[in-house]
DNA sequence: GTATAAGCTAGTAAAATGGTAGGTTTATAG
DNA sequence: CTATAAACCTACCATTTTACTAGCTTATAC
């Protein structure tokens, strides 16, 4: 249950975005080189976000990335379940069907519950909820390897 | 952040040992068996909970495992980060000195958030309240896939 | 029409996952 | 004391996932 670099680059770049919101696009390589990310990997990192519609791109000069909408209405969960896949999940979670003793097992109680507990967290907070908490601190603390 | 078969596989081992606490030990074939996990596989996990304390072996005929202590007295964090590793952990939560603005870095305060609110969930419970959940049910509910 | 940036597709080394296989030790029942 | 039942190694293996790299194509502002 380790997060993946897949979602610390992603959300590190979707938070950039949040920062920039309404100062025009951002391109990949300026996000690439101040969080210092692979260029190309970060490429299709955003490539995911694009695709859940999180994100929306400019082509051509000038061009590059904003979010598709307003941060405060972007859920974390968004964001994550876009670059990890379904949270915590064991299969039966989501299709009952799999497993035939589904709906007294205690095992598949617990995972539920955990997996709720995080989609709580994740629910509660949008991109611009974590754009306020960083307001204060160092610009630059927004950074995780 | 799917579980992964060694979480689900071992998890659901250690609570046979929980619901036959006190009957003597119970042999990994026996549980393989009951819980339809390959025997050689489980025998590497359950050495697992073995390393770790949870569990105690006797060895030769008649032999098998028990809990190392009552079902009461281990709890669901210590299980699983035996067999998961460190939950949901980032390497800067617990090496603060891993990255160079750990002190106030936002993305770090929401993987924290995030690994305590399933810590939560795991450390309220233990193997007892998990057998005590199942009690009612079907027995044989015990069931994940 | 050229530079700039996104977009696409494929490949790839390294690690993790989910096992198998086969032998060695320890204890017990007879 | 011997057969056997179990735990206890240790090594290997196929597949999948991860975290990239490489190189080409397409759109567009100037």
């Amino acid at each position: 249950m380790k997060l993946s670099s897949r979602s610390r680059y992603g959300f590190r770049a979707i938070l950039e975005l949040a920062v920039g919101y309404g100062n025009g696009p951002i391109q990949i390589k300026t996000i690439a080189d101040r969080e210092d990310i692979s260029n190309k990997y970060l490429e299709q990192l955003i490539a995911m976000l694009k695709a859940a519609g999180l994100v929306r791109s400019i082509r051509g000069p000038r061009g590059g990335y904003t979010l598709a909408k307003p941060p405060s209405e972007i859920r974390l969960d968004e964001v994550f379940s876009t670059l990890e896949g379904p949270l915590v999940a064991v299969d039966c979670l989501e299709h009952p069907s799999f497993c035939p003793k589904c709906t007294d097992c205690v095992t598949r109680r617990i995972w539920s519950e955990m997996q709720d507990a995080v989609l709580n967290v994740l629910r509660s907070k949008t991109l611009q909820d974590v754009v306020d908490m960083s307001k204060g601190t160092d610009r630059d603390a927004n950074y995780t390897i």
